[in-house]
DNA sequence: GCTCATTTGTTCGTATGTATC
DNA sequence: TGATACATACGAACAAATGAG
């Protein structure tokens, strides 16, 4: 089928990045969707009538941009949250290196509209006056309170977010409900971490003493084409657990 | 010259992989100066007697990692520090996700060999008998301390380890330094991360008042089939700088 | 403006190694 | 163990940009 011209024709466009194009193409219109496993290298250079060296350098730049990741011995597969990586599920609690990780359960305490704030929108790349939604949530790791986090969503972006019953914000992580609601995968995601004694509402939501030790990670994440679509501050407790990341 | 060894012996670390760090370490080193032209393709081909498409490879991951740029007809130029993108595997410190970097230095605080230790090898998954090299360092950002750290490499990887002059290790980043000299790459991180009040030998140290919050991170680094060869501490100060993490 | 040597960019094809199931 | 699929390595040929003469 439709072999890929080749150059003779003056053609300036390099048939690698024809091919990369065509692949992006079907990724961002949900043809094909985060997890799906792409045609093999071979099979992609048979039916555009290209050499394998060529779905190689196609397949690999799509690979570095985020819209696909590769195992070797199984496949190719879309880049979207949830099989991406399963070392990138966001917070992973344990107790050390070789223990077992703790239970997670999430409590949703609320969300509402509010008006644009100066430090988030700039976060977000948004104008000034864009207003925002707000969504508190509390993780419950074993039952016990550990993470307080305050997320931010462009109104503009998420139409009707209010719409949605409580519990779909409980029932799985919020970024595979918005990738499922509105499309939007993540690609990657940017983290400040800092610790900071906890502050007085801080204190009362997670039951700790005043000014005890807390885990403040501020988070921006990222969907197609480098655009920031959350903005989100979490309090993390991590008296005996601790935060597991792999990169 | 110095033809990279090739598969047969059963090593595990690509060709295109250590022609990408030899260069590297140029750039890092500061041999390889921004704006030199590194030798053409076919050059370095022949010197290291590998083939074009190997150096070819090497070559383009240092482009898109931003080390290097390319100019059809003229040749490979390192690139300016700006354009450089060390996402990972380093700690990047500022202020704000608006704000630009702080300045790194690293002084090196001493290297010795110490008996196992049970956590730490379990960890490195190697006996318990086995014996390790410690190596203290404090990272000053902007001349100001606010990192120590802990590391633990296991003897038997590390052969001769304490030969080598202190000030190697305070010139580029350790990682690079293990790579160059022992050949082993990092392949990917775990880090448990924690936010503990400051003990007593860290206040003094970092120069902070007793119970401070403090980020406490353990990272064990891992290299080919996944095998761990570095486990280290780090004790952080963020007071008014925060960690950036991108994935 | 033209030619030529140099250097990178693209495309091809083949062979073998290695991870996964 | 075998089939599949990606990873690495080799090498050849030609296109396109650059800069010098």
């Amino acid at each position: 089928m439709g072999a890929m011209t080749n150059k003779k024709s003056g053609d300036p466009v390099p048939i690698y990045l024809k091919l990369q194009t065509k692949l992006m193409l079907e990724i961002e219109s949900g043809r094909l969707e985060p997890g799906d496993r792409i045609p093999p290298e071979n099979r992609l250079a048979d039916h555009h009538g290209v050499s394998i060296g060529t779905v190689k350098k196609a397949i690999l730049n799509l690979a570095n941009e985020g819209y696909l990741y590769r195992v070797q011995g199984k496949g190719t597969f879309v880049a979207g949250t949830t099989l991406r990586r399963e070392s990138l599920r966001y917070y992973r609690f344990l107790k050390d290196f070789n223990n077992p990780e703790a239970n997670l359960n999430i409590e949703f305490l609320g969300l509402k509209k509010t008006k644009g704030i100066e430090h988030v929108n700039r976060c977000l790349k948004i104008r000034h006056n864009q207003a925002l939604y707000e969504i508190k949530r509390l993780f419950l790791f074993n039952k016990k309170p550990l993470i307080y986090s305050l997320s931010y969503l462009p109104q503009k972006l998420f139409v009707k977010l209010d719409d949605f019953s409580p519990k779909q914000f409980e029932r799985v992580p919020i970024y595979l409900f918005l990738e499922e609601k509105y499309g939007l995968p993540t690609i990657y995601n940017q983290e400040l971490i800092s610790s900071v004694p906890a502050a007085h509402e801080i204190t009362q939501l997670l039951k700790v003493p005043e000014r005890s030790p807390i885990l403040f990670i501020e988070m921006i994440a990222f969907t197609y084409k480098k655009r920031p679509y959350e903005y989100r501050q979490s309090y993390c407790i991590t008296g005996n657990n601790k935060i597991l990341r792999e990169y």
